[in-house]
DNA sequence: ATTAATTTCTATAAAGCTATAGAATTTGTC
DNA sequence: GACAAATTCTATAGCTTTATAGAAATTAAT
């Protein structure tokens, strides 16, 4: 049923190399060549957890992907968990240096709103698979990567956090707010849009951060002066 | 390491019946004591099934909570997967009809969101559980059941989406808005609350209820007339 | 072309998981 | 307390999955 599944099976003769087995993440000297295979199965790593979800994925599933056999995954990651962490990490990569600059911008508070929406949502264009494992996997990382993918995310929303508490502060937002719920609430907006969002889709990332926008900063209702009421 | 889980491996003598297999959704003539107790087992899978994910549960997690045989489980439902559909039926269980009602009734559309989302985090504090395992572990319903939860799944956010369409249509919510878009953005916002609202603390669920309805109506922004800028 | 390093393959051990079969035990009823 | 029904248990088949070992094939460099 899959492709190119047909190999022969049959030992064959020929002449072996040792063998030299490194695993890890590609230590010091990695080959321009070995960095772009290595990508390329993290790449199908990615893709798959994005797909069926971390646990529900083999490295059978994996391997189909990339036409290879499930053990030679192997020889670019040590253990399937391994493969985990490092897409959670590349899915947030780059998340919590973004946010810092926006906040730490001289623009308008609601500005910063508007460009953190944005921003959250337009690593979708270029790792949509990266991101979404991160948002819905990320609990099932394990060791001692839990610790590090937990720092950045708790570190991430503390910034967003700040951001709100500080805006209601100087009385650009509703004093009603509490900063936490509300981080969370957007945050939580934000997140789903992975599930949903066709980053393919030209003007679909900026036009759905634009109504993102619009309903944080303003709300749904029409500012309706006292007009029409039916 | 678990407590109970000391009990006599050595056969013992004594006399048997006739065994009564029955399995299935426990069909007719069910005792309220085989209703009750079906309903504990559902439970512990619900419990579980939120804990750990679905597919990271095993069906011996569950039976360590119920201090069962992992095989005995298989007395009150024939696979794990149609533990998980019923989990997940009973986690959406009301949320249509309720929308409907609130839909139909004659509040203001404004008044209107403001229930929806206060009846979609309600739930949480009777069935947590079974909400959280449907709003993320839904997806990895096969079979018969996927059509069924995916079905209601689709009314439901239809409903949403006409309520806003409408809305907008009457004038009352901003012109800008893409219903869908504005529907799908807070469902993601409502969804997420699973995760980290604490349905024990008392006033909780309404509180964030408040929180979120006052962002999705009015926006966080403090309705500043030309006031202070610093 | 030979040689060394890299990459992939085959084969398989070891473990875990779902689900079934049938025995044993418990519960409810008269 | 004897009988029948209901519930749980033990044991295990059968399958899937992760991960390792070492052979084979491929690639790169001289």
């Amino acid at each position: 049923m899959t492709k190119n599944q047909e190999r022969s099976a049959a030992p064959r003769e020929g002449k072996g190399g040792q063998p030299a087995r490194r695993k890890d993440g590609m230590p010091e000297g990695a080959s321009a060549r070995q960095f772009k295979r290595r990508a390329e199965i993290i790449d199908a790593a990615a893709q798959t957890f994005a797909d069926l979800g971390y646990n529900a994925s083999s490295t059978q599933n994996i391997a189909e992907v990339l036409n290879l056999r499930q053990a030679s995954l192997y020889y670019y990651f040590s253990t399937k968990q391994d493969a985990l962490r490092e897409v959670c990490l590349i899915g947030v990569q780059g998340f919590v240096e973004t946010l810092e600059e926006i906040c730490a911008s001289d623009r308008d508070w609601a500005d910063k709103v508007r460009a953190g929406i944005r921003h959250h949502l337009l690593p979708l264009r270029e790792k949509r698979a990266y991101v979404k494992v991160f948002q819905r996997d990320r609990h099932h990382v394990t060791g001692p990567g839990r610790k590090q993918v937990g720092a950045v995310t708790r570190h991430y929303e503390g910034l967003w956090q700040k951001l709100i508490e500080d805006g209601r502060i100087n009385r650009r937002f509703d004093s009603r707010l509490d900063a936490r719920t509300a981080t969370l609430a957007i945050l939580g907006m934000c997140n789903a849009a992975s599930a949903w969002l066709d980053p393919e889709k030209p003007g679909e990332i900026e036009r759905v951060a634009e109504q993102f926008a619009v309903i944080v900063l303003c709300g749904i209702l029409a500012d309706s002066g006292p007009e029409k009421r039916d």
